[in-house]
DNA sequence: GATGAATGAGGCTTCATTCAT
DNA sequence: GATGAATGAAGCCTCATTCAT
């Protein structure tokens, strides 16, 4: 009788307590104690499986990253395949799904603050970051002239963590629908300038796909 | 002879030394007894003046904030009295003097992972989201039409937090001067389509004074 | 094979360091640190398994009521099981056995003096206080006319507190032995001077066992 | 102009604060703090008149026992000047007057306990002790036959002290009067049964007083 | 594979004392 | 005579990590 690996399953487990821990009680009252209380594991099980609590936060964060990756291609499939449609499901992606929960804002909150201090957490950080300028590009270049491109793609990347910040700490204030909307709303535009300034731009769709 | 009285500046020296080891070693790492050699003073000078670490914190944000405006008010003498020149104002003191050095930035950023946390520091934290709002709606309001004032508020705000955000992250991938450009340039534009919409709306400004 | 329940053993290894070291040092000296290092322990062990210093005192409190009721167990199969021979068990509880030990009586008084400041050792003081007296009634009731049971019960419970303090204060002025002495002489007086007042007094003990 | 001697008005001011602060706080909580706030006096004081806390704790006990003794000396004009006027003078003092005051009686029993720790403290609790044993012995003397009077003075003394304890910690539910009318009532039957033994016995009151 | 008892370093805070004014 | 700002040692508690089982 083949033994199930167990590991995949500890490892989901305490990522998930993890980030219930991180949202009940932030950076400073996450503990060994209250995760392995949350994962109903034992305290020495995070350092067998992760090495200690420095591993276990870095493995959530590639967690929440793997996670919005995976929305992005969910989302993309539910809207037309073109640069339009890739960029709403951008936007999608960042405020709907996994990102809307709360549990999973406050870490992503948490993450960055502390990515000035943790070599492993900036790294990630500026994986998101690329990834998210250079999937802008990649889906405004066809639209638009060559000279706004990197200005509109840092202008919508900070748009979306904008939006995304406010949300976060808002506590409802600002909901993720109005975010969407107008998110949306400035890139529609920006395209339609674009289109104004460049009506004959044509770009040919690289084959290459967006991280 | 009067004594001098030595608390402002006691004050003063522990919320620098504060800002000083939030961004050297982040807000795991800010322990009373770097804040008191940071200082020059003892660690029992915190509770002192300060009744404990956390109201040395929340000093240290309600600082900040208060810097901010100060800043907004310095920037606003050098633009003209009119609403498009208020706008510019706020842009250049979120993007520019105290809040541009990056302790300044990381603190922001860790205050408001807080947040979430701490019932004073999301006290703070609603203070400024309301703070940037308002001041946007009131200088907005003479410029566009009515329909279209909340949600480029929002906007607007969203982009100064966003490239705020991204700027304290980036150590540097962004800059400054960037992130004001790029603001400014959407600012001009919503006012332009704003007129284009609405060419002969006359707002009266109120008199009362932005926060 | 079963691991070993060490968890009696750790709060009876902790609960006997506390006696010695508010004996060595009073209630001032005796910290977690001396605590632990008389019990061979590590300075965590006591809120693991005491929750915090107060859990501790109140635990080694609740000690001394527990092993001061099995003195007056043990003695009471020394005595005739009658009312005086009963009584005679509760003064030899109060002066013999364990509460000899000048460790053990420096305890008693550290913790009457913390008494009122502190609700749980409050709350053991009272039981002791009523546990005594109810006791004395009880064993008064079969001897004594109505009318002089409580002053009398009152009267042989000052008298053992009395002694007993004085014995604790006097570092061997009084001994045990006149303690005892004269406790049992003024308890058989009481009774005789009962039994000359009411001789035909018959009580029917009752079927309540005394705490 | 003479200035005043402010000396004695500062030590006595510091020793009802002490007395204050100790009742409301206990021992662990009479800080030098909060007895200078209790006086409103500065914290520097204690040191200046007392060379440190330790002095002025000793100097407030000291305070307890002149005023017992006052409140003896005050008693006994009240009382007929006889043996047993005497002795009803030493119950009433040790149940009367200030010793009733609750703060009063956390202090005796927070310095008792405080005793065997301090030799400063133990002197003068020996001191109580054998002041109030010679002074029954004494008047125990002209009334008692010589082989009763060491067991029925320290029976006294410790129905005395028993009874106060117990006052003390009961937080009223044993009252001054009835441990008064219990203490006489024993004084009474004591002397009572001296005579019946030794009806002849005359003493010659000597000329000593008791302290 | 997993446990959880135990450790002990390190944090925050309290507080008696000192000393310049 | 008196102040009170400042110190810094020491206490309690938390918690990541280890290791015998």
């Amino acid at each position: 009788m083949p033994r199930l690996n167990v590991e995949p399953l500890r490892r989901r487990q305490l990522i998930e307590a993890t980030l219930q821990v991180l949202e009940a009680h932030g950076f400073q009252g996450t503990t060994i104690g209250r995760i392995s209380k949350a994962s109903g594991l034992s305290t020495g099980i995070v350092s067998h499986y992760f090495g200690g609590k420095q591993g276990l936060l870095e493995a959530t964060m590639r967690h929440l990253l793997n996670e919005l990756r995976g929305d992005f291609r969910r989302f993309r499939r539910q809207h037309p395949d073109s640069p339009q449609g890739r960029l709403q499901a951008i936007v999608d992606a960042n405020f709907s799904g996994v990102q809307t929960q709360s549990k999973t804002a406050r870490a992503w909150l948490i993450f960055w603050s502390q990515a000035a201090h943790s070599e492993d957490l900036a790294r990630l950080q500026r994986i998101y970051e690329r990834r998210l300028y250079s999937n802008l590009v990649y889906n405004l270049r066809p639209v638009l002239p060559a000279h706004a491109l990197a200005g509109t793609a840092h202008t919508i990347a900070a748009l979306i963590d904008g939006f995304w910040l406010r949300t976060a700490l808002s506590e409802g204030r600002i909901g993720h629908a109005r975010a969407i909307e107008l998110c949306k709303a400035y890139i529609d535009q920006a395209i339609r300038d674009g289109a104004e300034q460049a009506p004959d731009d044509t770009h040919s769709a690289r084959s290459g796909v967006p991280r």
